[in-house]
DNA sequence: GCACATGATTGAACGGTGTTCAATTATTTT
DNA sequence: AAAATAATTGAACACCGTTCAATCATGTGC
């Protein structure tokens, strides 16, 4: 033991949150502990607590990798597309393509709570900002007689629901067969609500 | 000690149940522990252990009864309104005002996980098909035209987006000030998915 | 009124958890 | 080679969920 300078404190940091990220996927949430995590690069308890404040910490930096990698894919998924509508539905399928692919790490970033009263930072607030930033510019072509506000706010109800429905199915909660149904209950109220929102003339 | 007789089994579950419920909506579900819920019911752990099956069981119940009481205060603020149109919108209202007013309670009915594979009991799960019920029958005037396969996903969307903003904003990553521009957000998604879904002659 | 059986209740025990920090060990500097 | 420095450990603390042998109050039969 005692392995001094054989991995740099950043390097711990990235073989621990791979680690973390590894037990939540196949595990669970729940099944991820420091001194599991500690052990799985092979190190101790002590040294993760050198590199992390504490969990909540450790688990706010596995989000924001999940929060990046989910708005990679959605910004690779929509290059596909040229039509603003094709654009527009396929972010929503993408996320749901993502949550059900990783459940766990999914799940992660809207279970896990900070300690009451205290919120997230402001890099970590950012990453969220920068998932409705997209649905807000995908959605701006669509709805060029609207006001930036009602965008924003057609922008916010969107995703939320669309992030709903990806909850409620991934918690079971969804009486639907499979995956297939959710993406048509999310083209459903997507289609729908745009529908509504753009105007009837289209 | 040794109270035998002083309470009913039922009489103790209830009692646990009710102290459980306040620990929960003061301190939040972290804040909860089978000593400290047995402590307040002037009992010890093994007591606990004799009336419920674990903490997911005693967790289980105390959804039950969460989801209760949404169910009657959405029935309740529904009979204010005879319009169609208005009560479907309150349904979205209620279920707002009542994640605002005891959000730990509520987000402890979507946030809670079974361990892995295993799924709620039957009696649990007719509690959500409930809500999702009332949604439907609310929808239903107001969707004539449509078939019933059609209300039912109308109904899921629907609920899953309001469900979405509710998460959302609780915690904290809508940045929304209120609880009025939630209601707002509620509202947007509600009434431009049924414009889109019911058609554009209204 | 008394012993016995019954079943409610306890609380110590087990193996886990997050977190801290004095002690140890390896490296760098002098 | 000695001293200073920094990385790493692992035992300790106070908690957690869960179990279960031991205890104690009660109801029953004599």
């Amino acid at each position: 033991m005692a392995r001094r300078n054989d991995h740099s404190r950043d390097e711990i940091k990235e073989m621990a949150l791979a680690a973390a990220e590894k037990i939540i996927s196949t595990e669970g949430a729940k099944g991820m502990s420091a001194r599991k995590v500690a052990a799985a690069i092979g190190y101790t308890v002590g040294t993760l607590y050198l590199v992390f404040d504490n969990l909540d910490d450790l688990i706010l930096h596995i989000n924001a990798r999940t929060l990046d990698r989910l708005h990679d894919l959605m910004l690779e998924e929509q290059a596909g597309h040229s039509d603003p509508m094709a654009r527009l539905l396929q972010l929503g399928h993408s996320y749901i393509r993502f949550a059900d692919r990783e459940p766990h790490r999914w799940e992660l970033v809207f279970e896990h709570r900070l300690p009451e009263g205290q919120q997230p930072p402001d890099w970590f607030r950012e990453k969220v900002a920068r998932m409705f930033a997209l649905v807000e510019a995908s959605l701006e072509p669509l709805a060029a007689n609207r006001s930036a506000d009602e965008i924003k706010q057609a922008a916010a109800a969107l995703w939320s629901g669309v992030h709903g429905i990806c909850i409620l199915a991934i918690s079971k909660q969804l009486d639907v067969a499979g995956v297939d149904s959710v993406q048509d209950l999310t083209h459903s109220l997507m289609s729908h609500y745009l529908k509504g929102f753009v105007g009837c003339n289209f």
